[in-house]
RNA sequence: GGGAGGAUUCCCGAGUGGCUAAAGGGGGCAGACUGUAAAUCUGUUAGCUACGCUUUCGGUGGUUCGAAUCCACCUCCUCCCA
């Protein structure tokens, strides 16, 4: 019988545990409560914050109870790990409201109905914490000497870490204590990044409670390159489909890179793992395969059936068949356009597709726009009613970005 | 509190009176090769009504025919000592 901790590990997931066995036996009876922690530092989730959902998922399906922690109050101060610079404080109405548009992305994977899941937000405990109490209280069983020596100051040791900051650690480890007393609850996961800051909750619990409770971190999404996945050069990978419209979403996933494909098809993905081992005596163009089901799995789980199959449909019309897509991005002509014509630079400008106009001579003198799958020569073209075909024309810049003129 | 140094184009980082829209690297974009991949190679990377013009080197003011470069003040940052 597989465990679900069997069933993590196989995936990929797990990069620490603080005891593996008391975990797995622990977690081989349904109904432990963990948690894992969001701090709303932006108005989406992204692809970082993902693989946690998906871990959550995973430990619902069997009938342990998720807790999404969401760090209003930890949010106030800022997470150091990791972090090279000091990260801009935040206002508290900025980050109540970007707490509740986690929410609602969360809900695409994790079932909070009928108390399956909770989730709860530490500015409710922690803003109102008094000072001095709170030093004495909690603050006395941290010891500084062994929070400098923790993995994740390290790099802000050098470069400088303000007092702010450093209490960080501390506020995730009550919220642990607090989340221990009200909910029993007996885990936290997080991303790796977060083990010196689950491990100080865990040593709060023990001195405090008298009690053990566990951590386990899960493998940060990075190619195999080692860098973190789910960023691109316009920024995050965005779960909210404003941000990051579907297609894009489906794209990113559509071109990773061959190594890559069957660790996310692991980690992003409930494909089964036989199937997985299928995928992975893919060689070479075969692999093209597996990036198609990896785009429309992941996109799946996050937007939804509809929302993938469009994705599939218009990068198939796109790609495969060099065709018209009714889902493309588009910029309408005024009446007056169409009559006198357009300068192909504007036109481009207008649908955004460049930033500038000398971005766009460039473009054009280095071969990289297309008109209706004819190359544009000449940056002084204009652009006319006769380059309609049946009242609409396709502007390609580049191999993968079209739109259309109506 | 005392002392030293720094702020340059998307990022890192040269430049210390005219040759500087500013080296080099990273990143981006485009082209070649491909599998809508990676790697590699090539070109390109402030704006414009474009052989010219305008804006740009933390901010403000000044010196000069001419300033990213010199001076004054201001803001912010880092380091060292206490």
């Amino acid at each position: 019988m597989q465990t679900i901790f069997d069933t993590l590990k196989e995936r990929g997931y797990i990069a620490q545990t603080t005891d593996e066995e008391a975990i797995k036996k622990l977690l081989s009876k349904p109904g432990v409560a963990f948690y894992i922690g969001f701090d709303p530092t932006a108005d989406s989730l992204h692809v970082g914050h993902f693989v946690a959902l998906m871990v959550m998922s995973h430990m619902q399906k069997v009938g342990h109870m998720p807790i999404a922690l969401l760090g209003g109050g930890t949010a106030m101060v800022g997470d150091p790990s990791g972090k090279t610079d000091m990260r801009k404080m935040m206002t508290k109405e900025i980050i109540n409201y970007n707490a509740n548009c986690f929410k609602s992305q969360m809900s695409t994977l994790v079932d909070f109905s009928q108390g399956k899941a909770l989730m709860v937000n530490n500015g409710d405990w922690l803003l109102n914490l008094n000072y001095v109490d709170f030093l004495r209280d909690i603050g006395a069983h941290f010891s500084v000497n062994r929070m400098l020596s923790a993995e994740c100051f390290k790099q802000r040791l050098e470069k400088g870490l303000s007092f702010l900051e450093f209490n960080y650690m501390i506020m995730q480890g009550y919220d642990f204590l607090h989340l221990f007393k009200k909910y029993n609850c007996m885990m936290q996961l997080g991303g790796d990044d977060q083990w010196s800051n689950i491990l100080g909750g865990i040593d709060l619990v023990r001195k405090k409670e008298a009690k053990e409770v566990y951590g386990l971190t899960f493998k940060l999404l990075t190619t195999s390159e080692g860098k973190k996945m789910g960023k691109t050069e316009k920024g995050a990978v965005w779960l909210d489909p404003a941000k990051t419209s579907p297609f894009d979403f489906y794209q990113y996933w559509r071109n990773t890179n061959d190594p890559d494909v069957i660790n996310c098809m692991k980690l992003l993905t409930f494909v089964s793992m036989d199937e997985i081992r299928e995928f992975e005596t893919y060689k070479d163009e075969k692999i093209n395969e597996v990036k198609k089901r990896l785009a429309y799995e992941v996109t799946q789980i996050v937007h939804g059936q509809e929302e993938a199959n469009r994705c599939l449909a218009q990068a198939q019309a796109l790609f495969e068949q060099g065709g018209k897509s009714d889902t493309m991005s588009f910029t309408s002509l005024s009446d007056e356009e169409k009559e006198n014509g357009i300068g192909m630079l504007d036109l481009m400008l207008k649908a955004g597709l460049i930033p500038s106009k000398g971005e766009g001579r460039r473009l054009i003198l280095q071969g990289g726009v297309y008109l209706n799958d004819v190359v544009v020569a000449d940056p002084a073209r204009q652009f006319t009613k006769a380059d309609f075909i049946e009242s609409e024309a396709i502007i390609r810049k580049g191999k993968k970005v079209y739109h259309k003129i109506i």
